[in-house]
DNA sequence: GCGACAG
DNA sequence: ATCTTGTCGC
């Protein structure tokens, strides 16, 4: 709708973020605009205070003829780990889904969400990779970006390179997930017997900082940190409410 | 040319 | 991502 352009043109706009490092024409384009963007990733701690943590995700309809997204932001108390507030957005997929390319397929929605969420966190843990992808800028590195917020990525598998060597069995267990001779993320157990999470820098936050992070909110039982998690059935939740619309 | 490939 | 309930095992 005219309301869901305006949230998007906004926060664009807010940033004086190039068309198309939100909607490129091709992905040509895309690829440049992820260059472009990933020149402005800062892979260290630089962020004030976390009194709240946020976490992002998506969820889509398996044959969804109008192709929508359904995104949804958490924010909870960084340390009792309980949700403070929670926000969502629909909108129509303006890319298709291309492993390397997420960002413009869910981004829009996650921006749409953001703009609604109130409180709003101080860092957020998003639900794929940061700097680990081929040009450096997976979907969290991209929302941190455009929006100049503190964020990690949190993946459940791997886009590009590979482990450093085997990960110990015990929760707490890490190896670097090298490509090309660098390390673009750390390869983190969070649960025994559960496949380890993938952990990168997003914007503004340490590698390190970042699996100190996800440790920290992962010791409930679940292999999901508390923000992702939360995220995840938000996300849920949100696409199944836009279908009874 | 062939296989890999976040969500 | 999603289709899908119960079930086996730590």
């Amino acid at each position: 709708m005219a309301e869901d352009r305006a949230a998007d043109l906004g926060l664009a706009a807010l940033h004086g973020a190039p068309a198309d490092w939100l909607h490129p024409p091709d992905l040509d384009a895309a690829r440049a605009a992820q260059r472009a963007m990933a020149e402005r990733v800062i892979a260290q701690d630089a962020h004030g205070p976390v009194a709240r943590l946020g976490g992002a995700d998506t969820s889509a309809e398996r044959f969804d003829p109008a192709q929508r997204v359904h995104a949804a932001l958490v924010t909870l108390d960084a340390g009792t780990l309980r949700p403070l507030a929670e926000s969502g957005a629909t909108r129509v997929a303006a890319f298709p889904y291309i492993p390397g390319f997420l960002g413009f397929r869910e981004v829009p929605a996650l921006l749409a969400a953001w703009a609604r969420l109130d409180p709003k966190p101080d860092l957020v843990m998003v639900d794929g990779h940061g700097i680990a992808h081929p040009r450096g800028l997976g979907i969290a590195s991209h929302l941190g970006v455009l929006l100049d917020l503190p964020t990690i990525g949190v993946a459940k598998s791997v886009l590009v390179g590979e482990p450093a060597g085997m990960l110990g069995a015990e929760p707490g267990a890490r190896v670097p997930l090298v490509w090309h001779g660098r390390a673009i993320a750390m390869a983190l157990r969070t649960r025994a017997r559960a496949n380890p999470l993938y952990v990168s820098v997003g914007h503004r936050v340490g590698l390190e900082s970042a699996v100190e992070w996800v440790l920290r909110t992962a010791g409930r039982g679940y292999r999901l940190p508390e923000p992702t998690r939360l995220a995840h059935l938000a996300a849920n939740r949100q696409r199944l409410g836009a279908a009874a619309r």
